[in-house]
DNA sequence: GTCTATACCCAGATAGAC
DNA sequence: GTCTATCTGGGTATAGAC
């Protein structure tokens, strides 16, 4: 039941957020009263918490798969990791972004910070660093893959109409501008 | 008390988010009751409508100003449009981008996208329209647009640290890549 | 482990007096 | 126009039976 509750919950969470999910809706999908939950888990937050740590576990092992792979280039690579968020994480980027600092107390914001930033973003930044000579040498690193995980927000979120990540890292890379 | 239940209502809506916000915590600061809302607001996301209506017209005669201004170039004119989303709209981004597509319903949220598209966006889109020589050849306007709200959404946005907005106009327009 | 029952709180909204 | 009083419904969480 534990492992039952972190899917649903999983689901609801990221796609609606953490206000918006309630303990009797988690139990109701699964047949079950919405007293059970408080016999797996102390508190509600307790449970976004359980899912986002097994959620960046699996995440942090294959984005560094990636970032690895000795056979890709900087550009592809980075292709491979939005795509494969994409897939693995087919939610809404901003609701969890929005959770972690506006809907739940300070002190998980801190820890659910510090999770995300070493599961999701600390690849990224692995990967730039071994690029570091093909990047503008007036780039701040962290503060680019900041930017990067702006805009795949956007691309992971339903209401961007195009699908193209690929145009979507050539932006990133190249800018709009015409030299 | 109509505009003064919008001045309050505005600002926290726009730092908490729409649930968030009660209607009781908007009359306590007015010193009023709670049902004297009810007076003038037939609805609570009817005060988020109207905030938003206000808050807009503004935004537009504003950016628009920017846009005409002959004495300036395209990057230059994006750097004081972003200086004054800063300034006028010290919010976040994401709570309100949230709020529109998770918080309210859902004819509420196709008319609040349409205002947001027209009030902010608009205005960028011609800019970028009239400097469409300036731009590479395969960028879409629209979709350029979407994403440079999207990484202004990250600056208006108290968690990040940097500060710089022509940095990030910078590589918007550049990209990280060295070519 | 899951149930029933329930406490407690806070929300949006309405009725009707002043 | 704003008030008091109140309804209704939803939420999280707990106690204790089974």
């Amino acid at each position: 039941m534990y492992e039952k509750i972190l899917d649903i919950a999983e689901q609801l969470f990221m796609t609606q957020g953490y206000q918006a999910t309630s303990t009797r809706q988690i139990t109701e999908i699964l047949g079950v009263t919405q007293p059970t939950i408080y016999y797996h888990f102390k508190k509600k937050e307790d449970i976004y918490y359980a899912v986002m740590l097994r959620l960046s576990k699996d995440i942090e092992q294959n984005l560094t798969k990636f970032v690895e792979d000795p056979t890709q280039q900087l550009e592809s690579k980075l292709i491979s990791m939005v795509e494969f968020l994409r897939e693995k994480h087919p939610f809404n980027f901003f609701v969890m972004m929005h959770d972690v600092q506006h809907s739940l107390p300070k002190e998980m914001t801190t820890k659910l910070y510090q999770l995300f930033s070493s599961s999701y973003k600390g690849p990224f930044i692995r990967l730039l660093k071994e690029n570091r000579e093909k990047l503008q040498a007036s780039v701040d690193i962290e503060f680019a893959v900041s930017q990067l995980f702006i805009l795949m927000a956007s691309y992971l979120d339903n209401t961007n109409p195009k699908d193209n990540i690929s145009e979507m890292i050539y932006l990133y890379l190249h800018g709009i501008y015409k030299e």
